[in-house]
DNA sequence: GTAAAAATAAGGGTTTACACTAATAATTTT
DNA sequence: AAAATTATTAGTGTAAACCCTTATTTTTAC
């Protein structure tokens, strides 16, 4: 009977996951935690063979709880289990150390077969999640060299960073010419900078992606 | 035996629930629907006795859905169950007619007496919620006097929000004609339709509505 | 004080966006 | 059954976006 630690801030999705578990002989869900920290504690009285881990959470999130327990317990396997599908959660938590990805929407099947490989100490990604990525990856083509995919790693010069904030209020490059006094070809010159720097095509992916990564206010 | 339909867009969510209703004797879930559009489609086949609804879907969210179903069947019982915990949706939610309110974060206990009540025709609220309304009663009060007639009042057709949907996640209209096998002029055409209803001047602007006023997940 | 980076600007080219008009078929409502 | 709405596609034209190269001035850094 396997020993399953499920780590989620929603109380009914721990119940609900818990009964699924349980009933179709899964193994034992020996302990719950709402949040990181709690699960740090727990895992001073529990040892698991699976840990079910969510991403977003009060107090420590999933990638810094995984990080840390992995330190302590190094053989520890991890199964991620969010609703949250976009490439850089995935990436922080497989790189934490989580060995599998499966999304809240995806079917029981999907989940069971994720658990199965997990406690194998196999590696499991969602299908919804691995098709998301290889279309990224089309849109992008060879502008995502792995290396520079970390948001706090891009350098903004301070115009660059004036610019990007009209763009995301909204203007045109002619109205935030006009409104710092310089020529529509300057604008055009920062535009250029800033989709190369971000790796996006065009100003609304450029404003996609500073409102994803929180380098402006909305 | 009380018939019951769950309308939430994460599957292993309502596989859980599903789980703990009817191993507790609830009732049956006689359908699950992934967004609100689907659930419409359902009540055409299906009468339940309880209706277990999320907010935040694709296609159609909860309050639309809510809305839209009770003027078709008035006395339908609606139990939301949501991680949204802010005013805003709880109002939104009790105005189109649910009967009661739960958090995700809530106990097995509160659900089950929140089910209770909504199956009985009476409103149930989470305490947490309760709790949380009355302590910021006073620090918005005033501050959000009843502007929001514009955004709500907008009626959008399906395609319509399938297309801004697809602008929200950074496709050009040639993309999403491929994606959605239609011709460039008529996705040109309902983008169109788009900026005409939200009063923007063009594809970022109607983005940036879009994610302002919540019309799309990010 | 020289090299590197940043800010500015232009020319020229392709692609996409957007407005306006118009038309047909399907669906829904009345 | 008739009317209204929705979904679809097309043509035409202007404006804006976007790419590439080049180049000067200013600022920053070692």
């Amino acid at each position: 009977m396997k020993k399953i630690i499920i780590v989620d801030d929603h109380s009914l999705f721990r119940e609900g996951i818990k009964l699924m578990l349980e009933s179709n002989g899964f193994g034992e869900v020996i302990a719950e935690a709402e949040n990181g920290s709690v699960f740090l504690e727990t895992l001073k009285t529990h040892k698991p063979d699976l840990v079910i881990m969510d991403i977003e959470m009060p107090v420590m999130n999933g990638q810094e709880a995984t990080k840390k327990a992995l330190e302590i317990y190094p053989d520890l396997k991890i199964l991620v289990l969010t609703m949250l599908n976009d490439r850089e959660n995935y990436q922080e938590m497989i790189n934490a150390g989580a060995l599998g990805f499966v999304l809240k929407t995806s079917g029981k099947k999907e989940f069971e077969k994720a658990i199965q490989a997990v406690i194998n100490g196999e590696n499991y990604f969602s299908n919804d999640l691995l098709r998301e990525i290889i279309l990224n990856m089309n849109a992008h083509q060879q502008s995502v060299p792995v290396a520079k995919n970390n948001v706090s790693d891009i350098h903004f010069t301070a115009r660059e960073k004036e610019v990007l904030a009209h763009f995301c209020s909204g203007l045109t490059v002619s109205e935030i010419a006009e409104k710092l006094f310089l020529s529509i070809k300057t604008i055009e010159a920062h535009r250029s900078a800033l989709l190369r720097k971000t790796s996006t095509k065009n100003t609304l992916n450029l404003v996609l992606f500073a409102i994803k990564n929180k380098l402006v206010e909305i």
